[in-house]
DNA sequence: CTACTCCATAACTCAATACTCATTCAGAAT
DNA sequence: ATTCTGAATGAGTATTGAGTTATGGAGTAG
């Protein structure tokens, strides 16, 4: 049964899909994404090639967005991230642009 | 098995979510989901409350972006949702925001 | 031809936000 | 106490993009 893109619903999603629209904060989501367990700050920057204090933003971000979770350590602070949907939806939506690439290639030759 | 977030990849990903994170492009995508057929971009705007020219940006944004199809016959132009991404985005997300919703309601009692 | 409808586009305004730099703060180590 | 490291935050800048208004164009009806 398909759900309902109800009006309140839309301010939602659309806040989802802003968390996930960004480049930045997609090397972040995929820097948590390949490493299966936390990672500090500072780590997060380094992979994502991203400078402490923006880095520093936008995992703040995905932490309000509900994608991250946050859990200082001692000195430094950890994040992960919180599984199912962002999995799902990379699968999915990476899926349907590999998919489209390959349409497009072919209709190219 | 996993699809793997690949740098260029990020680019496109990156596009079809800002496609998808705007209020009234999600409007957009919502009448056109709902009307299964196609619409005119009148009765698009019309449907979503947005002006004309809005409307007309907003598709033409949705056409650019894949997500739907545009075909002009006679005076007025028809657009229609390219689906099977769009509609398992839809259902996936929103899903994923009720059950969300649901718990924070019951975390709230 | 004229008038009307539907759509696209340009110019503009305004708000949002990504990025950087600099600073501050907290914990750890010496 | 001082120093060092990791992280958060504020100010400032620049860019981006949504919305509006107004105009032009393409098709249709009268």
């Amino acid at each position: 049964m398909p759900h309902q893109l109800t009006n309140p619903m839309i301010e939602e999603v659309s806040g989802l899909f802003i968390a996930l629209s960004e480049r930045s904060r997609l090397k972040v989501l995929r820097t948590l994404l390949d490493a299966k367990g936390p990672l500090s700050q500072g780590a997060v920057a380094k992979a994502s090639g991203l400078k402490q204090a923006n880095a520093s933003k936008h995992l703040a971000y995905l932490v309000r967005a509900g994608l991250a979770s946050r859990e200082p350590e001692g000195n430094t602070v950890y994040f992960t991230l919180v599984m199912p949907l962002v999995g799902d939806i990379c699968n999915l939506v990476c899926g349907h642009v590999s998919e489209r690439a390959r349409t497009t290639y072919k209709s190219l030759r």
